[in-house]
RNA sequence: GGAGAGGUGGCCGAGUGGUCGAAGGCGCAGCACUGGAAAUGCUGUAUAGGGGCAACUCUAUCGAGGGUUCGAAUCCCUCCCUCUCCGCCA
């Protein structure tokens, strides 16, 4: 029978659906007992039915096999006629069976991945929990600026011919701005490969809807997506990916990897594409939500056993580069119900924007345990034994748009200029930015 | 874009309607042989799902999907992918 591609372990469901349930309710989502129990009973009686229809049809075929080749045709055309009749009947229980599994399968997909224990209760994001904060705020004696207003002084971004071009939610940077928005990445990339050990990894931005929903960004979240419809490219509907995390972590999609190759440490500089439905009027000033932004993304592909060694690591090496950056900023372990779809743990990394007076969020660390794996039939193999399916972890190594307004706000001088941290100036070529029409250094 | 070739198990590679989950080889594992090893011999060696307390058993899978047939790796249709040559192109 075709397989069926759920979230969670259909084995949990069927033997320990009260935990489910309760780890669902963590996640403020309510799942339909009922119908899920109508459903699965269904799907085990029409599952057994059709099987055993096609046994018995199997059976036949190889009688008149036998019997065509001994010669005796007669008897053959008898057993013939009833064959008839019972391929009939197993195509309509397959028919029913591919019909409840379907519904069955619907449902599942729109479930969520459980909570880690350590993961605390909650309904938002007030009640996620602050496990560490990191520098204090930089003080200033001046008025500060935001960086869209330091952008406008160094000519440096430029909202209103980007949105010429695409609409809002669109950036142009140039010059300096420009120059740190590259830096950023290739800090980041050299950090995370030299020190960390992650491999640089380039990948497509455009991918099929399956690879999406291997990491679980489909079914559910299809409105979040820019969509090219297969009449545009080579007759195949691709979307652009959201973030690096969706290419990376299924190169290892239907595949059963040695278990001493993990874990698998993966890095990657990618533009990420979001269409930002149902987040109008958020954050409309600035660029910090884009329709297009760039991001360095870290992915782990772990033993079962080891994930959650790996989100703490994974979790350091994100904080890293806001340290290397002497940025102030905080971690939070966010509630139950301000976790993601795929996601049984997450560390949001947020730092202090001087320009908001306010943390904001710059990096999200997770650990998607087997959820993607499965969702994938991503393996693993461990000696002679029988494939399990992996872990996988991804986190923002970091968020580069947002990363350069911390830079340059907190960065920034009473004249306006802006101080480039000591691990960027190799990358920069200066030590300072000055804006346009105050005087060169 | 044009022309051609091809997709079979971890790998190579047979197989054009019947008892084929699939010969043979390689690789791998166990056993025998050996002082130990090589060589050799024997045995075993896919994945997923279902039923069963279990022993066990059933179903599906030869790129994907559909069709013909009592029965499809094998015949027909559609699609996808890979390779070679030509054209175009960063």
């Amino acid at each position: 029978m075709k397989e069926c591609h759920t979230m969670l372990d259909p084995k949990l469901l069927r033997t320990d659906l009260e935990t489910v349930v309760s780890q669902l309710a963590r996640k403020g989502v309510t799942f339909d007992c009922d119908h899920y129990l109508q459903l699965e009973a269904e799907r085990k009686r029409l599952q057994v039915e059709s099987e055993s229809l096609a046994n018995q049809r199997k059976e036949g075929s190889k009688q008149i096999g036998q019997l065509m080749q001994s010669g005796n045709t007669a008897e053959a055309e008898v057993i013939k006629r009833t064959m008839t009749q019972l391929g009939a009947d197993m195509a309509a229980a397959e028919a029913a069976f591919a019909t409840t599994s379907e519904a069955l399968e619907e449902m599942l997909l729109h479930l969520p991945n459980l909570p880690h224990a350590s993961v605390p209760d909650g309904s938002g994001e007030e009640q996620n929990v602050v496990v560490s904060t990191v520098g204090t705020a930089p003080q200033f004696g001046f008025d500060v600026r935001d960086h869209v207003a330091l952008g406008e002084l160094h000519r440096g971004i430029d909202f209103e011919r980007a949105s010429r071009l695409s609409g809002s939610r669109f950036a142009v940077l140039q010059d300096g701005f420009a120059r740190l928005h590259r830096a950023l990445a290739h800090y980041m990339l050299d950090l995370h490969t030299s020190a960390h050990g992650y491999h640089e990894t380039t990948v497509p931005y455009l991918v099929d809807a399956t690879v999406l929903q291997g990491t679980g960004q489909l079914p559910k979240f299809k409105e979040d997506l820019f969509r090219i419809p297969e009449s545009d490219g080579g007759g195949r509907e691709r979307y652009l990916i959201p973030t690096a995390e969706v290419p990376l972590t299924n190169l290892f999609r239907d595949s059963i990897v040695d278990a001493h190759t993990l874990p698998v440490q993966l890095v990657a500089h990618t533009p990420c594409f979001r269409a930002e439905a149902g987040s109008y009027g958020r954050d409309v000033r600035g660029m910090f939500r884009q329709h297009q932004f760039d991001k360095v993304e870290l992915v782990w592909i772990t033993h079962p056993e080891a994930s959650w060694d790996a989100l703490e690591q994974l979790r350091q090496h994100a904080e890293a580069v806001l340290h290397g950056l002497g940025l102030h900023y905080r971690v939070l372990n966010l509630c139950g119900g301000d976790l993601g779809f795929s996601a049984a743990k997450t560390y949001d990394l947020e730092v202090w924007l001087p320009g908001q007076q306010q943390f904001r969020e710059i990096s999200s660390c997770s650990n998607c345990t087997d959820f993607q794996a499965r969702r994938m039939q991503a393996r693993m193999r461990e000696g002679q034994g029988k494939p399990e399916l992996v872990h996988t972890l991804n986190g923002s190594g970091v968020a580069i748009g947002r990363c350069l307004i911390a830079v340059v706000e907190n960065y920034q001088q009473a004249d306006g200029s802006i101080v480039i941290p000591e691990v960027l100036v190799p990358y920069m070529g200066t030590e300072r930015l000055i804006p346009s029409g105050v005087g060169a250094a």
